[in-house]
Order: structure tokens, then C-alpha cells, then sequence
DNA sequence: TAAAATCCTATTGATTTAGTTGGAATTAAA
DNA sequence: TTTAATTCCAACTAAATCAATAGGATTTTA
């Protein structure tokens, strides 16, 4: 059940991008110096959060990348969803389970899917980068 | 952030000790054939379970396993974090992180790891086999 | 004594993770 | 118009983890 370090990356470039969002773009070289990785490997990661239209590009020199929406309108959730394959807990979930019959426990597999799901989705870049998320 | 068969097997083969306790001891044979996996394998999701104490063990001829409490008093949160790592999300986590810089993103994990656990420690065996879950 | 069961330890093939490598395409400035 | 800075794209790889498999040793009842 562990999330791989796509997440700590992606999570903690975009708080970065969020602390700089009125200031404009940070570069992959910029990012990967407060993030803690390599150019290249957060490069790939940075890919997944523009497909999911999570960050905007710009390419070319002085390019780099920003948050499309605002700190306020961008929840950890969806940063998570886009690099960690959708956040799901378990391959067998829903009407596509493959299981011969239905999982006596797949009850707990839904709603703990939910659970995680709606707690991400109340978190805000905004609300993390002011501190509201401490207490 | 997948969770492994053990977890699935694990919780199932307790479902199925759940539905047995008043009754007796259940072999792995018994359960290896409901659960869906080698008794091999079971075995050592068992003895997990075992070293956690959620189930108690009878050796040889007409031994079995046994819940160790009620399914009242067993829940889904002692189960999966006895197969799963303690159901840790991420290694860096609390005052033992080696990150150089305290991650900005660590509240994030440390708030979703309670909120897991605390969800998951909502659910008892006795509320699944009695489907209270299911709405 | 034999059969049925748990207990213990090591090994293995497949998959996933966390990058690395090598460039192509685009853009701004000199 | 060249050069430097940047994103974009695709393939490869070493190490770790996962999901078993394998081979017994030990314990208990009939």
C-alpha cells in the first residue's frame, strides 16, 4: 500500500508551482533542485500532470511550467490520481472484478477507495501552502 | 498504492473464520479452497495474522485456526495492516524522515495514514458478514 | 505408528519501480 | 540565423518487490 515517490515529487512540485503561481513559470531544472530528484526522471513525471491537465507548458527558452488552475482550485487528489495510476487500491474493483465469485470483501475495497478519494479531494495546494492542514 | 493479495486473501480467509466462530477451527486447506489461492501461500498469510494475534492456531490432526476475538471485536484495520507493512504509505514518515529539508508535502501523508487507518478500524467482521457495509 | 495438520526457511520467476540514456522539437535572445 | 535553453518523446536497465513454490520439521489425534 505504498505510494511510490512519483507522488512525493509530483506533489511537492506542485506546491512549489503554487507558491510561485503569481509569478510565473519554474523549469523541470528549477523543480528538480527543491523536489530532490533528477532533471529527468520529474521531466517524465511533469508529463503525467500536463496530460491530466494538471500544470500548462510552455517549450523554448524561458519556458517551463504553472498550475493551469489556481492553487485554490487544484486538490491533492487529483495531483495524486494523475501520477500514481489513478490512486486504485486494488486491480479486482467494480463490475470489471474478474473473480469467479463476487469478493465477500469487496465492499471494504470500494468505500476505502471512496474514503481515500474524498479526503485527497478536500485538500487544496492553497490550503497546504498556507498551513491550514497542520493542526 | 496498490495492496497486495495478501490483503485480499488475508481479510477473506477472516471473513470466512468470522462465519465460523462459533463453530470451530478451519484448516488452511479449507480456507486456501474459499479464498482462491495454494495452501502454501496461505500459510504464510496465516502465520502473519497469527504473529498479529487476530487469529490462534491448533497444531496437528483436527487443528485449524481459530479468530482469536470475536468478529465484534476484529477489525478490517488490524487485519490488513498485519499482511500489509502496517499499511504504511510512505517510508518517509514523522520524526525517523532522512529527507534533507522536513517535506512540505509530509502532512499530506500523515493525515491520510490516519484517515485510512481510522476507517478501516471502523470496520468490524461482524459488520461485513452481517452486510452493514453494503449501502 | 500413521495421518493430518501447523510451523519454518530458502528459492525463484515475473513484475514493478526508479531511474538512465539519447536524442528531437520548439522558442527566445544574441 | 545561429545558439542556448527548454520541453517532448521513446527505449532501456539495475534493483527491489511480489506471488508464489519447494522441501521439509514438528506436533497432535486416532
Amino acid at each position: 500500500m505504498k505510494l511510490s515517490v512519483k507522488a512525493k515529487y509530483g506533489l511537492t512540485a506542485c506546491i512549489n508551482l503554487a507558491e510561485n503561481y503569481e509569478k510565473g513559470n519554474l523549469t523541470v531544472s528549477q523543480l528538480s533542485g527543491k523536489v530532490g530528484t533528477t532533471d529527468k526522471f520529474l521531466e517524465q513525471i511533469m508529463a503525467m500532470l500536463k496530460k491530466a491537465d494538471i500544470v500548462s507548458s510552455t517549450r523554448g527558452a524561458f519556458g517551463g511550467y504553472t498550475l493551469t488552475q489556481s492553487p485554490k482550485q487544484t486538490t491533492v487528489g487529483q495531483i495524486l490520481r494523475a501520477v500514481e495510476d489513478n490512486l486504485q487500491i486494488i486491480d479486482c474493483m467494480g463490475a470489471e472484478c474478474k473473480c469467479q465469485e463476487p469478493c465477500s470483501s469487496q465492499v471494504v475495497w470500494v468505500s476505502l477507495q471512496k474514503t481515500i478519494n474524498d479526503y485527497l479531494d478536500s485538500i487544496t495546494l492553497d490550503s497546504l501552502i498556507k498551513g491550514e492542514n497542520n493542526g
